[in-house]
DNA sequence: TATTGTTATACTCTATAACTATA
DNA sequence: TATAGTTATAGAGTATAACAATA
């Protein structure tokens, strides 16, 4: 009977365990975002990456962008008219509302958004080969239960 | 002979598998660290609470700041003001070097900075709660190990 | 008249260059 | 003369308020 670990089945953590495990997790993500962040940063402003990253599930007018990134619609303006000088996103008059405007993203801009997540996860790439097998499986399995817990 | 997990020993993943985990985690991470942002951002300013965090290490001159957060003289002087401003850090003279000057954080600001932290790890402690002990376990494991992928 | 988006203006954080005080 | 820090000034990014075009 281990206090837990290498089993099917766990004893439940007592309260005191799960508040260490969250804020060591917590910061250990924290930590590893900066870091990552630093890596890639010198290509696109982070406020223009997260709009070109909105951009890439599907094109959006200047108003939506804005209540999705919580920036006022003035803000937006600025940032998708530089992001537009830039060459990485399009405007198109809407058909059916003349006014709104239709942003998507550019060949180039997919180009650029490729090669910063490569590097980024690159950078994590050489840190988890460097781990034993043991410790490879254990980041496996937390993977998963991470991005759940990080997408509700 | 499974493929990985649940074992005291695991065989080798591919580099395949292992790009595959690592742009997981890298981005789960980068998700929740944005999410805790969130939460408690509405106290202090990111380069204002970065600043704090130096200072609850050791005190430190402005210069020593801007070096470590790599951000110009003028602009630390900037901050720093500020956080004089609002009580929550302290200037002395350096005794042996007139041109110094000594920057550490008053009480008023370690209680701030208890109080974010508690509510980060709230945040986090919460998701963690909700999880099966099996899981809890696996993110036991994976937080020593995440925090040491960090902090290199 | 309401809605979408932009322009006008101001505030904050950043930077580089110039200046003051001390070593 | 070199170093630590501040002040002067300018360049992005953010915001609110006012405006233009369309529904």
């Amino acid at each position: 009977m281990t206090p837990a670990g290498r089993r099917g089945t766990s004893a439940a953590l007592s309260p005191a365990a799960v508040s260490a495990i969250a804020g060591e997790l917590r910061l250990a993500c924290m930590r590893i975002s900066r870091r990552v962040r630093f890596e890639s940063t010198h290509e696109v402003p982070p406020h223009q990456f997260s709009v070109l990253a909105r951009l890439q599930e599907a094109p959006r007018t200047p108003g939506e962008l804005a209540e999705i990134e919580r920036v006022s619609p003035p803000s937006m303006t600025r940032t998708v008219a530089a992001l537009v000088e830039r060459g990485l996103v399009a405007r198109t008059a809407d058909p059916s509302d003349g006014r709104q405007v239709i942003l998507s993203l550019t060949p180039e801009a997919r180009r650029v958004l490729r090669e910063i997540r490569r590097r980024r996860d690159q950078w994590m790439t050489v840190r988890v080969k460097s781990l034993t097998p043991e410790e490879q499986d254990i980041l496996r399995q937390a993977a998963s239960i991470l991005s759940r817990v990080a997408g509700e």
